[in-house]
DNA sequence: ATAGGGTTAG
């Protein structure tokens, strides 16, 4: 920095806050907001300029810091710089990102009596929001009200609504959106088919999935889009967490045919689904073709391949990746430390744990949640009952709130110390109260539960039941085990879950109630069938 | 700022 810019940001508010820009869009966030900070307090008179604000808020939001965004518009406020239709989107992006929906339709509702209109921004920001939480139809409620407002909806908004009623199962609704579209003269584009794509995958039916792809392949003029890598994407995803290696093989290679590159996200879908099927030696070699094709390997990558080894007990390969990743110019993140974490409790080696723990905070990763539960399950399942609850306390303290995982490690420690009937009445207390029927179980859980800011609930599901389930079979309580079986089937849970890392499966017979851990293609067919019969039972 | 894809914990 030379002397005339250093001398006069000190004494000219204007050339500082064009310094600060500099360091705003160069520089880490922290430092950004201490000299920010800084300047305010040595100018109090001399706000920085409205566009550079909404900056700040546009920098805050994209590094997920709801916190900043909420501190820099408290103080536009506080400087009475005028507020723009622009930084209010910002606003409502970010409490639609921290899912504070209710307080982000307040700004929205507000908009006129402060001076701005919304524009079409607002409503995507919105509309997108009320889809990504599951509330598809109050998008579709928003999108309708446009016209009133002198807006139009365009492909983007109209692609989130579809997307989100694919995602709730509504495809009647999604149909009729899409020939709205069209009759609007708005052409569905690749997005449009792809969320559908995703959606049949995301429910098992990856053939109904597949016969879509291939209408957007096959080039019969019919007016479909072409697939792009992201329709690849999709479809290589459901194939690998169906097990269908060699479908999934061919559609790699027809991608390449199709003259599209492999991009670092569909590679890490790839490598995933090979470490998820066993095919290790086949992941290696993807992530060397990865690094031949100059697509950089990225933290996702690494943390695909590091939980894989730990999985396959290769917990010195696991640690050497670390090394690697370091060298590749990419810090171990908390899940690579978690995935390690995670192997050394299951290994019962505390002393390693602890070491892994320490060496991640030197690194700068905090706990996640997570991260929490991989130790909450280690101490509750080992009964040490006093330290898991001081783990809870100092979770209380630092804010983090009780999960759907969490839940499930505290009703299966339950059922296996022998506290089965606890366990039912508080899954019971689930159904009304959410999370916050754990908070039975003592002064430990009271601060931890139910802080969710978007108000939803923590309800049971598969994995839940199948706990109990397993527990009652295993005290014998037969008659019991069927009504918890029938009774999770007339919540709407199926007895089956696709898509996890193991499937659980409940099968009931009249003389015993199993919980199976079943990983290959035959074993499923033959349990679904299975369960077919018991569905009827 | 804005539609679709990827990692950990039961």
């Amino acid at each position: 920095m030379n002397r005339v810019s250093r001398h006069s940001s000190l004494t000219n508010p204007s050339h500082a806050w064009t310094r600060f820009k500099d360091l705003l869009f160069s520089g880490p966030l922290e430092k950004a907001f201490s000299e920010f900070e800084s300047l305010r307090k040595a100018f109090p008179a001399k706000p920085p300029p409205i566009k550079l604000y909404n900056s700040l808020l546009k920098a805050s939001l994209k590094q997920s810091r709801p916190d900043l965004v909420s501190s820099v518009y408290k103080d536009m406020i506080l400087s009475r710089v005028p507020i723009e239709t622009r930084t209010l989107n910002l606003l409502m992006a970010s409490l639609c990102e921290s899912g504070r929906l209710g307080d982000a339709r307040r700004v929205f509702d507000s908009m006129s009596e402060k001076g701005c209109k919304p524009d079409g921004v607002s409503f995507r920001v919105l509309v997108s929001g009320y889809c990504r939480e599951g509330l598809s139809f109050r998008g579709l409620e928003l999108l309708n009200e446009m016209g009133r407002f002198g807006c139009s909806p365009d492909r983007k908004i109209y692609n989130a609504v579809v997307s989100g009623f694919c995602r709730e199962n509504k495809v009647v609704q999604a149909e009729r959106l899409v020939e709205r579209m069209v009759k609007g003269g708005v052409f569905p584009d690749e997005v449009t088919f792809t969320v559908r794509i995703s959606a049949l995958c995301k429910a098992g039916k990856v053939l109904e999935a597949y016969r879509i792809f291939q209408n957007m392949k096959g080039d019969n003029g019919s007016g479909f889009p072409r697939p792009d890598v992201v329709t690849y994407s999709v479809m290589l995803d459901g194939f690998c967490r169906k097990g269908m290696l060699d479908e999934a093989e061919e559609l790699v290679a027809l991608m390449k045919s199709d003259g599209l590159s492999m991009d670092v996200g569909c590679y890490n879908i790839w490598l995933a689904g090979l470490v998820r099927n066993g095919k290790l030696l086949k992941a290696r070699s993807v992530l060397v073709e990865m690094v031949e094709k100059d697509v950089k390997p990225d933290v996702y990558s690494y943390n695909i391949i590091v939980d894989g080894l730990c999985k396959e007990g290769m917990v010195l390969d696991a640690r050497s990746v670390l090394d690697i990743m370091r060298d590749n110019g990419i810090s171990p993140d908390v899940v690579t430390y978690s995935c390690l974490l995670h192997w050394y409790c299951k290994k019962g080696d505390i002393a390693e744990a602890n070491k892994t723990l320490e060496e991640m905070m030197r690194d700068g990763c905090f706990p996640s949640i997570s991260t929490c539960n991989v130790l909450l399950q280690s101490l509750w399942k080992e009964g040490r009952i006093s330290e898991a609850e001081l783990l809870l306390e100092k979770m209380n303290e630092k804010g983090y709130s009780l999960d759907k995982i969490s839940c499930n490690i505290m009703i299966d420690g339950l059922c296996k110390s022998g506290k089965l009937n606890k366990a039912i009445e508080i899954v019971d207390g689930m159904w009304l109260h959410g999370s916050a029927a754990l908070g039975g179980l003592g002064n430990a859980f009271l601060g931890l539960v139910d802080h969710t800011t978007n108000g939803k609930k923590c309800l049971p599901d598969l994995v839940m039941y199948s706990t109990l389930i397993d527990g009652l079979c295993k005290a014998g309580r037969l008659d019991e085990a069927k009504k918890k079986f029938a009774e999770m089937l007339a919540r709407n849970i199926a007895p089956i879950q696709l898509f996890t890392t193991h499937l659980y499966i409940i099968t009931v017979s009249r003389v015993n109630c199993h919980r199976l851990f079943v990983s290959s293609e035959i074993w499923k067919r033959r349990v679904a069938i299975q369960i077919q019969k018991h569905i009827t039972f």
